[in-house]
DNA sequence: CATGAAAGTAAGCAGAA
DNA sequence: TTCTGCTTACTTTCATG
């Protein structure tokens, strides 16, 4: 069927306003979990045949609502048993190539501009407290970083990737303002 | 083969001993980047036969070192573009039950203790500054808990998850008392 | 290397716009 | 009717012993 294609280029970016439905949802939130089902276990969950399922995922990819899939690897037994948060204070604003240089950095997970007292929030994790200091030792060689404050994380109670769900109560407003407009 | 689990007991957790190797790290490497790969391809990138990553990769799964594989789902797609992380300040100590009662909150994504002003740091993603209220509200209610700092993000130039490789040069130190002993 | 299971494809059908 | 999406049946690829 050589329409196929140009079907899919005229409808464009159409798919995209496709709100989720419930099945997605619960198909998302299985995935989130693990990836490793197969379509016909996914499918019995949630309620649909296998290619059905499959048809929804390969639209969830095509769509961006899933970015890929990836094996999660316990930093601990990866011989980076140190987990800390780095907030930056920086003057001028982040130039991109000086970002560039640190997002190499295997140690570095995350990297977010933050409105509050900090300009730049990192999340590392490394060998040691050695490693640390030679990654602070990094930043303060860029020009732009005036001070850091770092948190070292003693426990981790709970780490997961983004969720499907939506827990509506959060809505809920205590704010007079809002409840006279409602 | 009825003798092969007692081998395993026996050894105890001896292959959790079992130091990487440079395949391990470029199978990990890969799969912490895309768990969808083949074990045909992914031999076929790391120099080993499909058979053999297998191995290594079941191995790697049973040790823990892999803890899973997830897809990763688009914060903003799936309704939720207000990432923030919230500091806590708790008087007393971590009751884990009223952990538990967040953590069940699919909008909490980590939850740590750590080093430094602040007793608790979470990450939190939801749909609207009103959601994030909402959390914060809930957080208030709990006895322990003293204040909060909330640090919106407002871009977000790095996120995945823990990854294999160590910068070695990071254990550079440029400390005297170090180089002494050395 | 061989077997069996699972992914992926195609064709047909039912319900909603 | 036309379009969207589910189902059944089939092919092919891949995991696994």
């Amino acid at each position: 069927m050589p329409n196929s294609e140009k079907t899919e280029v005229i409808r464009g970016k159409a798919q995209e306003a496709r709100p989720l439905d419930a099945f997605d949802r619960k198909i998302l939130g299985e995935l989130a979990q693990d990836a490793g089902l197969s379509y016909a276990e996914l499918g019995s969950r949630v309620g649909l045949s296998a290619p059905a399922v499959h048809e929804r995922v390969k639209r969830l990819r095509a769509t961006g609502r899933i970015r890929g899939t990836v094996a999660m690897l316990d930093g601990p037994e990866m011989g980076k048993p140190f987990l800390a948060f780095v907030h930056v204070d920086s003057t001028g604003w982040g130039k991109t190539k000086e970002l560039l240089a640190i997002s190499e950095l295997p140690e570095v997970e995350e990297i977010h501009s933050v409105a509050g007292d900090a300009c730049m929030l990192l999340k590392v994790r490394c060998a040691s407290s050695r490693s640390l200091e030679g990654l602070l030792a990094r930043l303060y060689a860029l020009p732009c970083v005036k001070a850091t404050r770092s948190y070292v994380v003693l426990s981790t109670f709970l780490e997961r990737t983004p969720q499907a769900g939506i827990t509506e109560a959060l809505e809920e407003t205590m704010n007079p303002l809002d409840t006279a407009t409602e």
